[in-house]
DNA sequence: TCGGGGCGGCTTACGCTGTACGGTACGGAC
DNA sequence: GTCCGTACCGTACAGCGTAAGCCGCCCCGA
């Protein structure tokens, strides 16, 4: 009984390889969550026992580094097919474009942020493109001074995201935010009365677009940065 | 031998409370990092069993909750004693006092960003805060519309920390970054060069000062409100 | 044609986690 | 004196990551 191996011939059994163990892993963590990333949920989805996965990967955190990969990948993907102004004729939209190219792959992937949160070793993939990052700036005129500072200022919004200290998305239902906010507003009174204000001159639309808001931020930082070189 | 409580006469045996166990679950986070902090190990800290903690929690996610409590109080005070202009005569640098304010007091706990990053929930503790950085603002002279915006452009900021996505603190070593990136230096060109001009003309130390990089980051950021403020 | 690695999978097991359940000693109310 | 609520302990369980060992299949060299 023991060692039946799926099947009549089997050929090459599972067939695992890293590739297909990676790419199972961003599908778990799409469909169901990062928290149901388990080595035994991702051997199951590849038909394979937990142990299996050793063969591939070094253990759990190599899976966490190797999402990262696959991630970036896509945003380098992303960002290769841009049709952004040269840096040279205006760094400032380049750059917008490839930050807002970034935030549509993590979009797609909400669970990318607290990845990146927990890696902290420098990742090549990481390092890659915030290098390509600075080249833009440096080709737009930023001495390395002032991009490693812009490097800073932006730091997660260059591969867009941003910590949102309340529902970062997905979470609870769309006002469930501002419902939580109209249960302690006499605690919170100026917060309350700017959901009041939002409420009856802007649209019905939750109230808040996170959209709108990252580039708001971005622009403003963009702005800043754009005055600083050009005063340099 | 079972129950056989320590000491004599035993009084209130252990005498636990929400309050020592969140003090204690701080203590053991600030002191072995957050990864430490298990049900076990803040019991055993507080000469108890496990099972026991959870007549004053709920469970450990109520356990991070009160963490944040903790070191929202502990801003708190910090901002309360404070003495910054009022938002009235200069929005800027009250605002300014108050985020550095509570940079100092998260810079205490290494570990505060990864659990606030966890608790999507809305906080009241939280909530609170950013409810006077609203009111700070609205005294300046902010509509509800630019606060709101302010507040996302700011995001984490405002409570004093920023998403680094190398070497958030005391990771590795001090120059520990600058030796990864110096190791795939043909793979980041522009990253290594600019950390090879930073070390021939700044000062020796670690090349890069996160404390200086987070100010010229909010300043950056309250500044281009500032100039929204003043067209508005 | 045959033999033997070794690769790739399975099985088992260990220590750790959070926590459900059921006891048991104590202090105070009646 | 009885009773009950509070606070704590002991035990147990499922699920986690992963170390160690076994076994069958494929490919390679002879």
């Amino acid at each position: 009984m023991a060692g039946k191996r799926t099947g009549a011939s089997t050929g090459t059994q599972a067939g695992l390889s890293r590739e297909r163990v990676l790419r199972s892993a961003v599908a778990i963590a799409d469909e169901r969550g990062l928290a149901a990333l388990t080595m035994r949920s991702l051997a199951e989805s590849l038909g394979v026992e937990a142990m299996s996965l050793y063969h591939h990967v070094a253990n759990k955190e190599a899976v966490l580094d190797g999402l990262v990969e696959v991630v970036m990948a896509e945003i380098e993907e992303a960002v290769a097919g841009l049709d952004a102004p040269e840096p040279e004729d205006d760094w400032r939209t380049a750059m917008r474009r490839r930050v807002l190219a970034a935030r549509d792959v993590l979009l797609r992937h909400p669970w990318a942020p607290s990845v990146f949160e927990t890696r902290t070793g420098t990742s090549l993939a990481v390092a890659r493109y915030f290098d390509g990052v600075l080249a833009l700036m440096r080709r737009g005129g930023f001495s390395y001074d002032l991009g490693h500072r812009a490097l800073h200022a932006l730091g997660s919004r260059a591969l867009g995201f941003s910590q949102e200290l309340f529902t970062p998305d997905g979470a609870g239902s769309p006002a469930a935010s501002e419902a939580a906010v109209a249960a302690m507003a006499e605690q919170v009174p100026h917060l309350a009365a700017m959901i009041a204000d939002a409420s009856h001159d802007g649209a019905v639309l939750g109230w808040c677009d996170y959209q709108a808001e990252f580039e708001f931020g971005l622009d403003l930082i963009l702005d800043g940065l754009e005055r600083l070189r050009a005063a340099s």
